[in-house]
DNA sequence: TGTACATCAGTGAACGCGCGTTCACTGATGTAC
DNA sequence: TGTACATCAGTGAACGCGCGTTCACTGATGTAC
């Protein structure tokens, strides 16, 4: 059935972004096959290229998009809570839960896309989309530190970005296995102790 | 040339396991062909099944030889020092430095590869590979602890480990942009405050 | 509002290429005497 | 120590398959009148 509306197009075009954004997390920027993206969003291969212009193209919207869902998920996290400490907490324990380590295709894109994004060329514009998330999700943990001292808190919160995302990819490499569990329990409680 | 003699066949064979251990963690498990290994130890594709039952399982072995240099590296480092505090600063600066981030082929397998062995299924044998590997990383770290609670020494030990590995995954994703040396410094700092 | 037709979103075959793996072959190595 | 020959490590062509991308084609959509 050829030519569609361009409501129709456009609502293609975003089931393509949609299952892209959560196939790239799960498999990887090289584990999904432009087949199998547009056959998970109900087309054949060959009209992928009337969207996008390359593989690499979708891979930088599919990455902005990933970032998109996880800033949303971390304000209404915190938007649920009514002080920076508990906002933290619901932050933390939120993103080192064995819930959102199994969430891979849903989760944080730092997480599920980190060693990709490190092996793709320096310049590549799905690094920057990458770097751009980075920042937007470091806005946000910085916006719940003690604010008393700028470089201080953006220094803490850095670190704090580094336990999470280490966390999680470590709970995730070691799935079904104690470890995993030890591992995201260790991080919230050094985490939140202080 | 065929039928080499066994010291050769022995040499070649360990060839193999060595670049394999290096081009894994720079290019991925899915990132390097047969070939290429084959190539990289000056050797052609067809003789690998002499060798290897399959690529998993020259994954498999790659990964623990990478956990050997790495469990090397560390424990070396330790060495060099008189006290428990010093090893610490040590090895997390050597860790955290920008010359391990830049240094993938030859570095932590941790961060080279978590997300590689967290897409492959659960049960596989790399992913034991990598359970072990990491089993004796956090060994290594654990014994430098106060040693006063075991149980805490523990969990301080696992969340240490998560921000060291988170923290040289996202510099390494961010490479070239001064976000990535503040992400080492600031891991450094955090961990190094206590 | 109705008709005629140009546009173009999606299809599916095809392109060249590289993948993991297999296999017939080669000829130096290692062994039996 | 020397000879005869079986072994087998490495070669390179080939297997079936899937990759990213291109393209001729289709026929409903959108537009001009």
């Amino acid at each position: 059935m050829p030519r569609v509306s361009r409501a129709v197009t456009e609502k293609n075009r975003a089931a393509i972004e949609r299952v892209s954004a959560r196939l790239f997390r799960e498999q990887g920027l090289q584990g999904v096959s432009v087949a199998d993206l547009m056959a998970a969003a109900g087309l054949t291969h060959g009209g992928f290229y009337g969207h996008f212009e390359s593989k690499d193209a979708l891979a930088t919207v599919a990455c902005t998009k990933a970032f998109d869902e996880a800033v949303e998920r971390w304000e209404s996290r915190i938007s649920a809570t009514t002080d920076r400490k508990s906002a933290l907490t619901a932050l933390v324990n939120g993103y080192l839960s064995s819930r959102n380590r199994d969430m891979v295709g849903s989760g944080c894109p730092l997480a599920a896309l980190a060693t990709d994004v490190a092996r793709e060329p320096v310049g590549k514009p799905v690094r920057n989309a990458y770097m751009a998330g980075l920042r937007r999700l470091l806005g946000v943990l910085n916006a719940l530190q003690s604010n008393d001292n700028p470089k201080k808190d953006r220094s803490v919160a850095l670190a704090q970005l580094s336990t999470m995302v280490g966390a999680l990819v470590l709970a995730r490499a070691t799935k079904r296995h104690a470890l995993s569990e030890q591992i995201l329990a260790a991080a919230r409680e050094n985490m939140l102790a202080a």
